[in-house]
DNA sequence: TAGATTGTTAATCGATTAACAATC
DNA sequence: TAGATTGTTAATCGATTAACAATC
């Protein structure tokens, strides 16, 4: 299985985690069979994105009848690795550090948030959730003990850059960058940027072209 | 100005938000002057990219020189409408809400919270800094009293697409999906979803990748 | 069987990249 | 002037969509 694993778009990826969502909440009212065509309903997609995307799965439909939710399911699964739980380290404990380490969904979809560090002596020791707070020179450690593999950039922009080669450094293999800003790893890394800001900005750019009618 | 505004690829207009980060970050640090191939390198990009995007902006660089910081910064924000305020209202005070409620990035970028709702009366009334999680009725009023344009959608998915119908019903014209789920509008209302576990799949995807090597 | 749906190929669309004349 | 950089056009690349034979 995904022996020949060609390189798959990020586009794909990304859809892929929503039909794992949906796919699982049709399961789970016991739907057994769903259909492109009704995925890419539910989901704002065309039926023919949808089935070509599915062909990156190790399953088959069947004609006449669609997808079994139970096998989809386990197939989106395993192909996106949430067939395990993901051990991530947060840094930065602002506001949004602290929400991250505390969001209930992070648990229930098998990413466990197991340390938060900040660089300022103030924070470190404060309670979040069962967690404390603890210092940078502490992060290589506990990468290495929790074999996290992710690291979330919870920074201000300016430091996301620095927190990005420290926690490379403390072997961490994935960074999930929260911060506006773009940051450089070498080529071992996987690097998504969440950028709220972007998002933000298409909506403001948009809430300016409303004004006009 | 403005005036044949074409509609600009949501790809572009991200990476806006990232260039004003960028251009602005120069301008403090009294930077005048910046190339497309200075951008391109801080940003990870190609600049001819960069200069592809910037057609779009109402100005124009200088030949051996680059783009002025100040005029490209000033562009930048009267292209994203962030020249003014805006006001958004969170559904949902779990602890992403919460969090998205404190955020201090969210003012000092020209995003205002005026308002917390939440369905669960158990949560009305409790404290977010200085505002109080209102109910769920009190939404259009707000709304209407601030002119909040943007909805943000803080709530479990299964509960997303009702929210943001409530929204759009209470007035809102923008809505930013914080769930991972698809919701459907009306063409009037713009959606951005967020999709936080798209990116984290993408992640989870490349650590099974990692792991045969 | 008839109707619905898949899997896949080909066509379209759009975004990114390369190239280069114009310009400071 | 020579070198660097823009603005823009054309070429490339990749993703989405349409179409349809195969199949249940």
């Amino acid at each position: 299985m995904g022996l020949r694993s060609q390189k798959i778009p990020t586009p794909v990826l990304k859809r892929m985690a929503l039909y794992l969502q949906h796919v699982r909440d049709l399961r789970e009212r016991d739907q057994e069979w769903v259909s492109s065509h009704e995925l890419a309903a539910s989901l704002g997609l065309g039926s023919s994105s949808v089935r070509q995307d599915l062909t990156c799965l190790n399953i088959t439909g069947t004609a006449n009848r669609g997808y079994e939710t139970k096998f989809l399911e386990r197939a989106l699964v395993s192909f996106l690795g949430r067939d395990r739980t993901h051990h991530m380290v947060i840094v930065g404990a602002g506001n949004l550090g602290r929400a991250l380490a505390l969001h209930e969904e992070f648990p229930r979809q098998g990413f466990s948030v197991c340390g938060i560090f900040d660089a300022s002596k103030r924070v470190v020791g404060r309670k979040v959730g069962k967690l404390a707070v603890q210092s940078m020179d502490e992060l290589p450690r506990v990468v290495r003990r929790k074999k996290a593999k992710i690291g979330v950039i919870a920074v201000p922009s300016r430091a996301a850059q620095e927190v990005a080669n420290q926690l490379a450094q403390a072997g961490v293999t994935c960074l999930l960058n929260m911060a506006c800003s773009h940051v450089r790893t070498d080529e071992r890394v996987s690097v998504v940027e969440a950028h709220l800001f972007g998002s933000l900005s298409v909506l403001s750019h948009a809430i300016k072209g409303q004004r006009k009618r």
